[in-house]
DNA sequence: CTGAAAGCGCTTACAG
DNA sequence: CTGAAAGCGCTTACAG
């Protein structure tokens, strides 16, 4: 057992000889005189001094601690999402608490929660399916909170993809390759980003008059099984717009399942891109969201908010993703 | 503006007409009475009142407070680990803290020394290639530590797959298929679970007279332009055996590269599941880990240390990996 | 550039 | 079961 307790700004200052305002403002990077600097810094070197950061937390105000709150790391756009959270964070000197929703909007509520107990500095946030700016706030109040992948309100700071946009660009892309009957693939409208690319999707159809289709079920299991009924009904879809990569793969599932030739398994189109989109046969074609400036934006405008830039208005940026044609969608 | 000051136990303890060490009691689940108990809910529930876990930690000593050090999170093994480990920190009333240290055994020292001034309880370590027990808890001194995936030394906790075993049953079912020249692919040796499955592997070719092929480099493109060599050369290997999920994308990334006919692409097993294994053509073989039982004997033994059990010896738990044969390997 | 004093919001013994 | 007092390790004004 290791009983040597660690040592504090009292044994440095002590050690020596000046107080411990002196220690702690050259912690914190306030000029000191020369020769003292030396002396401390060989003394903190040491007496294996770090300033602890609850101290300073309570002290100071401020935990240097950033919260993230995601559905689940283990979709890939998230995790990817996540390290750039953590890296940026890391150059900036904080630390990140990671919390998941699982898409439950009473766990979110929790974790936020969570999250005002620590008193996390600013808080990253892919919002739960069913939640509101209003609810979000009313539970982390003056907390700042920028919400990543899923609008929800003007009044609270976001950066997501053109869902539109990317949408309307992708159900066209599938139309121009002459498919009559394209259905979508997702878990559940509620989901912002899924709701404004289901309206960008119709938006494309409109135009050429052809009704939408909709597949949407909350899980895995069902939305294959609505799926594989669809893919075997008479007058079912003929190409596939899956709007996520849980989608996508369970796309893929269901023609697995269903052992389809390959020559008769639907074209296909999918949001994000992942690690085996290219070793996948066909190549599935998808639009790459641009996750690195997603989440770039998302940190310079809480670091903004955290430093109490006052006069910056509310940021509600959408960012264009990128079309990447493999040959899923039918593309040679 | 939200100017209002968040309240504190004295604002609960003033409204309901206690003292603060009874409000506290309350909040730590300490026995209160009855009427009383009531009355500190109404109150904290009207002022919106949560202890600040700064000031518990400064005080209490605990931070309630998990470290998570992994390689990264875009690798879906750590992913899934970070996922259950943030579900079991949960479940308990811990946050955890999520740094990754990019396989840099620096940068791993400067996550540690994070750690450390954050006060973390305990901390989950997939340690970086070349760190040592005895470098790691000399930065985090007294601090609970169990490594994962990677051993380190057994003077620390760990859990990890039973790397030899499984490489050694993987090398053998390549061999019964016929197989004469199996090459690894890796990233690096010095990274223990390599190490061991290297030898695991060596052992399996060993008992047959056959020699060691190794394919090693540390980042994926330099590994994949090996590979390819390997690929082109006269008496290159004739199947593959992947130590990563990397390694298995590396591979197929060189199939694809050199436009390799499906039917001369070499057969393959490779480490870790992934979500689109099976929906790679041919279908990938793995051995996969056995994450979640992991993560969950991680924690409890992190936990018994938390709790200052000193009773409880040195933990080295290595756990079976399950074969899942599909394809890849030769399988029909 | 530096020091003495106060205090951040809790919890911990110590009494009763 | 409850309260008064002290203190965790810092940083923040306030003086000088």
């Amino acid at each position: 057992m290791r009983m040597t307790k660690r040592s504090t700004v009292i044994d440095v200052a002590k050690a020596v000889g000046v107080s411990p305002s002196t220690v702690s403002r050259y912690f914190r990077g306030i000029t000191v005189a020369e020769g003292v600097r030396a002396r401390i810094a060989e003394a903190s070197a040491r007496l294996q001094y770090q300033p602890d950061e609850t101290a300073r937390a309570l002290r100071g105000g401020r935990t240097r601690t950033l919260g993230a709150i995601i559905p689940q790391v283990t979709n890939s756009f998230y995790a990817q999402a996540v390290q750039l959270i953590e890296d940026e964070a890391h150059k900036r000197g904080y630390a990140v608490i990671l919390l998941t929703h699982q898409e439950n909007a009473e766990q979110q509520a929790a974790q936020l929660s969570t999250l005002r107990r620590y008193r996390a500095d600013g808080l990253i946030l892919a919002p739960a399916a069913g939640s509101t700016a209003e609810g979000i706030r009313n539970v982390v109040h003056g907390m700042p909170v920028v919400a990543i992948d899923r609008f929800l309100s003007p009044a609270m700071d976001s950066v997501v993809l053109r869902n539109h946009d990317a949408a309307r660009t992708a159900t066209e892309h599938l139309l121009q390759h002459g498919y009559k009957r394209i259905a979508c693939l997702l878990s559940r409208r509620e989901i912002m980003s899924f709701e404004q690319r289901w309206n960008g999707y119709k938006e494309a159809l409109e135009s050429r008059r052809k009704a939408p289709i909709l597949i949407e079920a909350p899980n895995h299991d069902e939305l294959r099984y609505h799926l594989c009924s669809a893919l075997l009904s008479r007058k079912g879809p003929d190409a596939l717009l899956c709007f996520s990569n849980r989608a996508t793969r369970t796309a893929l599932q269901a023609y697995d399942e269903l052992a389809l030739p390959k020559t008769s398994r639907l074209p296909l189109l999918g949001f994000d891109d992942f690690e085996m989109a290219a070793m996948v046969d066909p190549a599935v074609s998808v639009v790459r969201q641009p996750v690195e400036n997603i989440v770039r934006h998302a940190i310079s405008i809480l670091f903004e908010r955290i430093a109490g830039n006052d006069s910056l208005e509310m940021q509600n940026v959408a960012l264009p993703g990128e079309m990447i044609y493999r040959h899923s969608c039918g593309c040679k």
